[in-house]
Parts: structure tokens; C-alpha cells; sequence
DNA sequence: CTTATTCAGGAACGATTGTTCCGTTTAATC
DNA sequence: GATTAAACGGAACAATCGTTCCTGAATAAG
């Protein structure tokens, strides 16, 4: 039999994660990565393929990460009012926190790939379909308990909140540190629900 | 005396930014820049530097252009919510029509390189700050004439009013071709106003 | 111990990157 | 017509790109 692997290869997806978040894809050279996961280069290529393929691996995984934290919080949710409320001041903690303001790794990947890379596309498209479902779902919760205002169609409301999630996300990778900015935008989004 | 230039300076930089926006700075090769502006590689660097330079010349040139643009319509206005809705109609519009998908520049920009490139970050910082005041001055105009609703702070809405077009930018780099996806944002952030 | 497989390290690949430089042609001024 | 400067095409640059391949060491199971 053969030596076992001695990396981790989820380990090293997240490591991949890290730096395709932090310079992009074409900004990320096979030596940064090397550099970054800690593997050589044959290992790297032996596992992944090629850097196309990483890349899309790294974010098929950092969606599925987010997609699973979100929906856990909005299904165990009581009031998702409150509960998304939480989620977008953790953006905007993220945001200023993050020294090197990644932003989020899916809409980086969107403005820089989508429309040149046919497999990103489909994970861009696929992740704001879900990511809708999971919002239209949660809205129409919250306006059945009574939290949120049912003045506006729940998928209207998803696809408002899904933008200015991602406006806010834009903003974080423009490197504004300015707090009041965010949580005006927060309040203005919030006082529609 | 010397030869007069046989190209248009202005027309070439209009020619940078439609490649540069449409395949990003680090996508587009010198190549790429020399075939689309049709000039020799000679005159394009004695004319414009290096690329990093030709990129900054022709944000700064995509940025006046699209402020004075919805600055004088703004102005203009006797009605600025319905200058404001006309405004998110036409992103909406463009972001249908164009085949490319090329999203917004300045977006693009901010995303691929503002964290990476000082000079590129100032001229975004300065975008977003114009943008800012031209739109709280739109609202304060519009909340006095009773247009807009004066529940929210003029600043408040101005930051919400950007932030959901930079989303909606953000939606069209992604291939997003349902109109209806469009409308509800534009129906939802036009409900607070 | 042998065998099989994976690791690391690094040399090397051709292709492409951004950039510079040279020689020639073109045209406007004197 | 001589001079001057700009634009041109294209060769050439070193550097870096993503990728492949080879070697040798490491480690698991038979």
C-alpha cells in the first residue's frame, strides 16, 4: 500500500479559499499558492488538477460553508426578523473587522469570472437561487408571525435583501471603515421589513 | 515641427474602457489593448505610460462621465424621485440589453482592485463619496418638495439608494436576465422613499 | 524486506506577460 | 527641400505565467 496523505485536503481547500478570496483568481499565481497551502507543486496539481479546477472547488465550498450557516440560523430562527438583522450586522462586524477587506469571496468571484468562466457562472447562479429560496422562505415566516410587514411580496422582499447584502459586501471590498455608512444602510434596509 | 497625432486621445480611452470593463485590468493583456484601440504598441505606451496608467485614465475619464451625467439629470430634476426611478430604470435597462454583461466599471473596479492598488482606491473612495453627496442633495431636494419621505434621513437614503445600485450593477455582472428579478428591487427600494 | 503510493523539491517546459527599443515612414513647420 | 517630431510595425526583452516531469525520500500494507 501507499503512504497515507499527509494533508489535509479540505484543510488545504480552505487555505485556497483564503488567498482566491483575498487576490482573486487571476491575481493568485500557482506560487502563491504553493506558497499558501503548503503543498508542492505536484502534490497541488496531482490533487486538484489544475488552478481552474481548485478555484471552482474552493468556492463550491465556501458557498455551501455560508449557505449552511445561513439556513441553520433562519430554520432554528423564532423571530427572523431579528435573526436576519443579526446576520447583516455580522457583515458589517466582518467588513470592518477584516484588515484586509476581502469582502465576500462569491461576489468577487461573480464581477471577476462570471461571464468568462461557464462553470463559475453556474455556481454564481446557483448560489443566488438558493440563496433566494432560503430568504423567500425565512420573509414568509416572519410575516406569517406577525414580524415582518406584509405589505411587500416575500420574494420581492428576498431579492431586496439578497442586493443589499451584496451591496454591503461590494462596499466592504471598496475598504470603507466607516461604520455609520453601513449602519445607515442597514437601518434604511430594515425599516422597509 | 512634428507630425499631428492621427488618433483621438479621448476616443482611444473610451476604446480602453470598454475592454478594460469588459474583461478587467488583469484579464486584459497588452495585446488585447493594442488590437481593440488600433494603435502600435509604441504609441500606446508613449502615449499612456504602462497599463496600470492607461486603467486609471480611463476609470477617471468611465467616472466624470457617468457623474455629470446623472449629476445634470438630477439637478435638472423638478421631481427627483421620479429622476432617481428613471435612473434605476435605466441601469436596469442597460443591464438587460448588453449581451457582454459588462456590469459597472466602477463596481468592477472596486472589487478586482481598490484593496490592491492605492491609486485605484482613491479614485473609487472619491467616486463614492460624490455619488453620496449628489444623491443626498437629490433626496434633501426631493423631501423638501414632498416627493420623498422624510421618516429617513436624506444621508440615510442616499447611502441605501447607492448601495442597492451597486447591487443591482453586482446582479447584472452576474448574468442575471430576468427582468422581474430587477423590478422587485428597484418596486422595493422605491416603496421606502 | 518488498512493494506501492504519495510526498517534497526543483528543474524545465512553452506560452504569454508587460515593456522597451530600433528603423522606417509620414507629415507639418521653417 | 531640410528639419523635426510623431506614429508606425515589429523584433526583442526579461519576467512571470500555468503546467509537467523527474528524482529521491517517506511511509503504509502485504
Amino acid at each position: 500500500m501507499a503512504r497515507t496523505k499527509e494533508f489535509n485536503e479540505d484543510q488545504a481547500l480552505d487555505k485556497a479559499i483564503e488567498i482566491f478570496w483575498h487576490k482573486g483568481y487571476n491575481g493568485t499565481s500557482a506560487q502563491d499558492l504553493v506558497t499558501h497551502l503548503g503543498l508542492s507543486r505536484s502534490s497541488l496539481y496531482d490533487t486538484f488538477g489544475d488552478k481552474q479546477k481548485l478555484f471552482s472547488k474552493s468556492l463550491q465550498r465556501y458557498q455551501q460553508q455560508n449557505q449552511d450557516a445561513v439556513k441553520e440560523l433562519l430554520d432554528k430562527s423564532e423571530n427572523v426578523k431579528e435573526t436576519l438583522h443579526a446576520i447583516f450586522k455580522q457583515a458589517v462586524i466582518e467588513s470592518l473587522e477584516d484588515r484586509i477587506t476581502k469582502g465576500c469571496f462569491m461576489v468577487n468571484s461573480s464581477v471577476e469570472l462570471a461571464m468568462h468562466d461557464e462553470e463559475i457562472a453556474k455556481i454564481v447562479k446557483s448560489n443566488s437561487q438558493t440563496m433566494e429560496e432560503v430568504f423567500t422562505n425565512a420573509v414568509k415566516k416572519g410575516q406569517e408571525a406577525g414580524h415582518i410587514s406584509k405589505q411587500q411580496d416575500a420574494r420581492v422582499l428576498a431579492r431586496f435583501i439578497f442586493n443589499n447584502y451584496s451591496g454591503i459586501r461590494v462596499l466592504a471590498r471598496t475598504g470603507e471603515r466607516d461604520k455609520q455608512v453601513y449602519d445607515d444602510i442597514v437601518k434604511a434596509v430594515f425599516s422597509l421589513l
